[in-house]
RNA sequence: GGGCUCGUAGUCUAGCUCGGUUAUGACGUCGCCUUUACAUGGCGAAGAUCCGGUGUUCAAAUCACCGCGGGCCCA
């Protein structure tokens, strides 16, 4: 019989046509059910050309376990959203086009920002596609909506009414390049070169000189106190003493702290307002008076004199010219110090007091942890992110940012009284143009009104993502059946982000947790197990990798390769390699094409040892997609089609599907077992290689589809596993014999078949033409 | 400084829970072979101080302890 494949080798290109296929029959879209399973699919941010190969492996995976939910009988809702808010596209816009946010008309620059936005989200969403995503992409969503926005302001003054929203003025890390207050979440730290500058303090009594050394010589003039440590023999008579401030000529007080570190510089440390986090807390143990040294512009405010106007950069190096032509530097060391960045702009924060709107959070530690407890985390080690995470949190979540691409805080100020109006929900406001709906001010009847202009930080978009998708306060029916969701699919290096404030907002929402169950992803490193990024230039892009190899050949290498929530390393090499994997899968098919798709047949002994090593294979595959790690059944699956299946099974049962010298039963028996093998493998693998195994199972199988099947069940053949040794053993000694000995492989030679085979003994004297015995 | 986590060939990985073969398989490398559905293949080879040390034991990749190194987080 003529093979029903064809071709030599499976095509990539065919993916598209398949994709077009689904799309026609609908065959992802959602209904509503009383059994489903939501994922809360994490939105990508288009950030920028190329996307991130690691993030296109993520979803990737994202869409097995949407895959292996499905199959295993669950009703799946799996949203596509892109997440568009946020200070990325703002730099890429200015960059883009050359301009400063600042300068630029708001309106203007937001849709400047939009558009941007467009062109990036269209790639983004492509590849998305290709990769063969069963997500909701009809109904995708934007943060940036009306719709999505409306919703949370909603969220906002929903927590607004709940009192848990507050102002207050602290000294807050501020990204002057930004322009806005950052979260501690937001901030990295880099090991940058820097100079210690070993300053001459000069005691005010006894005109002794005291060696103070500082990175941050330029804010002298914010410097309150000198600490020492109390254990510190060399100043031990100077405590409670006052020194007079270089160039300021300012005097202070000499006061012992534990925090001083005796060993490190003169072992005397100036503390201003604010040099660093240490300074902040000392600020307030002690009841410093602060001085802001650092206006929101990033520059040297009017307490720093001549250096007034200055950035702290180049203040710091005029002031030590001055401090050096003063004679009042003793030394200057470059050291490497560990600074604070701003994650997004990566340009060091300084810390300025600000008034920001803060969310509540340290009430709700307790609880959040109580709740992280209960979370399925997978792998379990990082839920120890969350919970060190949990415990590190020291102050309130500030929420306000001052930027423009955001959703706005929905507040209007009384221009008499100063009194905020906050309205009511269900309409998208944007205090920064619109009319205040308020007619007068509640406390003094005032009728004029300022709007707000700062918007919130991202992660108040992004945290009610799971309250949207399941439409929270706007379809009680759909929200009652989709929440809590399923699963939070995402990587690790958001835990403290996104992870976090989901839970926290969610539940001060809902007063339920948002998932059960959380999906916890590593880094995609390069080929050396680098970080990938664009300046480094070692960043690979996605798309032209998925049209060369084709979706299927990435997702089995993403599946085969990632050990679950490790950091993996990514190479074009090895993912085009991956490949040869699913040529062999092709070429099974085929040879099995040749034979007709038949119900049942007379089992021989070879068969059912094949058939409980496929026992085996689908409990492997199960226990590993319940957990979804895909690594175990990707595995498990290609080893079992190449090493036993192809090499071992097939060539033991070929002579017999041919029937020669065979009975017609028998030979039945062959071809129904090679089919039930290989649809079987082709079921199992759907999750994770969608499109090759619709193709072959709709050509050798079905006319459905085969993402509508269920993943097989185990039949409880007897174990005959301590055969597959002794099988492949024997094969590969004839096989070398014949090999030896020059001889073809359909030559006949003369091996005896061992006792311990007898049972395959009709199989193995056909397979390999041995000479009766 | 603290916490978490990991450490098996160039790379990914199995084995570790519950100690016992010649340490599994794949990618890559090298050699041979038109030979079967598949040269996108087959056969074979080289490649591992199982991070190190000590202890327990007849026996340690596996158990215990002490180190070292990487990554991430916090200070």
């Amino acid at each position: 019989m003529e093979p029903k494949i064809a071709e030599k080798a499976w095509d990539p290109k065919l993916e598209n046509a398949i994709l077009k296929k689904w799309e026609k029959e609908k065959l992802y879209d959602f209904q509503l059910s009383d059994n489903n399973y939501t994922i809360d699919t994490p939105p990508p941010y288009p950030s920028g050309r190329p996307w991130h190969i690691g993030a296109a492996s993520h979803y990737a995976q994202i869409d097995m376990i949407a895959r292996t939910a499905r199959m295993s009988g669950k009703n799946v809702y799996f949203p596509i959203g892109i997440d568009r808010n946020g200070l990325p596209v703002e730099l890429y816009t200015e960059k883009k086009h050359g301009i400063r946010m600042r300068e630029t008309e708001r309106g203007e620059f937001l849709e400047l920002c939009k558009n941007a936005l467009d062109d990036l989200e269209a790639e983004m969403i492509q590849i998305m596609k290709s990769l063969g995503l069963s997500g909701d992409f009809k109904n995708y969503y934007r943060t940036d909506s009306e719709d999505y926005r409306k919703f949370t302001q909603e969220t906002f003054i929903d927590l607004w009414k709940k009192g848990v929203i507050y102002l207050a003025t602290r000294p807050n890390n501020y990204d002057w390049v930004s322009g806005t207050t950052i979260a501690d979440a937001e901030i990295v730290y880099e090991e940058i070169p820097t100079k210690l500058v070993y300053m001459k303090f000069i005691t005010k009594e006894t005109k002794k000189e005291i060696i103070i050394a500082s990175t941050r010589p330029e804010l002298l003039c914010a410097c309150k106190t000198v600490i020492v440590n109390p254990n510190d023999e060399r100043y031990s008579d100077l405590i409670g003493k006052e020194l007079i401030v270089p160039l300021t000529n300012r005097e202070v007080k000499i006061t012992p702290h534990h925090s001083a570190k005796i060993e490190f510089g003169s072992g005397a440390v100036m503390v201003c307002s604010y040099g660093d986090q240490n300074d902040v807390a000392l600020f307030r143990e002690l009841q410093l008076g602060e001085v802001i040294a650092i206006g929101l512009d990033g520059r040297m405010t009017e307490v720093a004199g001549e250096y007034q106007g200055l950035k702290p950069k180049q203040a710091r190096t005029k002031i030590i010219e001055d401090l050096k032509n003063a004679n009042l530097v003793e030394k200057i060391e470059d050291i490497s110090h560990r600074t604070p960045l701003s994650e997004r702009s990566k340009t060091p924060i300084e810390i300025v007091p600000m008034e920001e709107y803060y969310l509540k959070q340290k009430d709700s530690l307790e609880k959040m942890k109580k709740l992280g407890e209960e979370i399925e985390f997978y792998p379990n080690m990082h839920k120890q992110i969350l919970m060190n995470w949990l415990e590190s949190i020291s102050i309130d979540w500030p929420i306000s940012r001052r930027r423009f691409y955001g959703t706005e805080i929905p507040i209007w100020y009384c221009n008499e009284c100063s009194e905020p109006f906050v309205p009511e929900p269900g309409k998208y406001y944007r205090p920064w143009k619109d009319k205040c709906p308020a007619g007068k001010c509640e406390k003094c009847g005032n009728t004029e009104f300022t709007g707000e202009e700062r918007t919130f930080d991202t992660w108040m978009d992004s945290s009610v993502s799971p309250l949207f998708v399941t439409k929270f306060n706007r379809d009680e029916e759909f929200f009652k059946k989709t929440y809590p969701t399923a699963i939070r699919p995402q990587a690790k290096d958001i835990v403290r982000t996104w992870l976090y404030y989901t839970l926290l907002r969610c539940e001060k929402l809902t007063g339920e947790k948002p998932w059960s169950e959380a999906w916890i992803m590593g880094y995609g490193l390069d080929e050396k197990g680098m970080k990938m990024s664009k300046s480094k230039g070692n960043a690979i892009d996605p798309l032209p990798v998925i049209e060369k190899s084709g979706a299927d050949t990435f997702r089995f290498w993403s599946a085969s390769e990632i050990n679950q929530g490790y950091d993996f390393r990514c190479s074009e090499q090895k993912i085009e390699s991956t490949r040869k994997f699913l040529s062999k899968l092709w070429n099974v098919s085929r040879f099995l094409s040749s034979f007709p798709v038949i119900k049942s047949g007379q089992i021989s002994e070879s068969d059912k040892w094949i058939l409980s090593e496929l026992d085996k294979l689908i409990s492997v595959c199960k226990e590993g997609y319940s957990k979804y790690n895909f690594f175990i059944p990707s595995t498990a699956i290609r080893e079992f089609t190449w090493n036993i299946f192809a090499a071992q099974y097939i060539e033991i049962a070929k002579a017999r599907a041919y029937g020669i010298g065979f009975t017609d039963e028998e030979r039945d028996g062959a071809i129904f077992t090679l089919h039930k093998v290989l649809s079987t493998i082709l079921k199992l693998l759907a999750p994770i290689t969608p499109f090759i195994t619709e193709h072959l199972w709709q050509t050798l199988y079905s006319q459905d589809s085969i993402h509508k099947e269920n993943l097989p069940d185990i039949e409880n053949v007897d174990d005959m596993s301590e055969m597959t040794q002794l099988l492949s053993e024997f094969n590969s000694k004839v096989w070398n014999e014949k090999k030896q000995k020059e001889l073809s492989l359909k030559d006949s030679i003369k091996i005896d078949v061992p006792e311990t085979l007898s049972q395959f003994k009709k199989d193995l004297i056909a397979m390999h033409n041995l000479e009766s015995n």
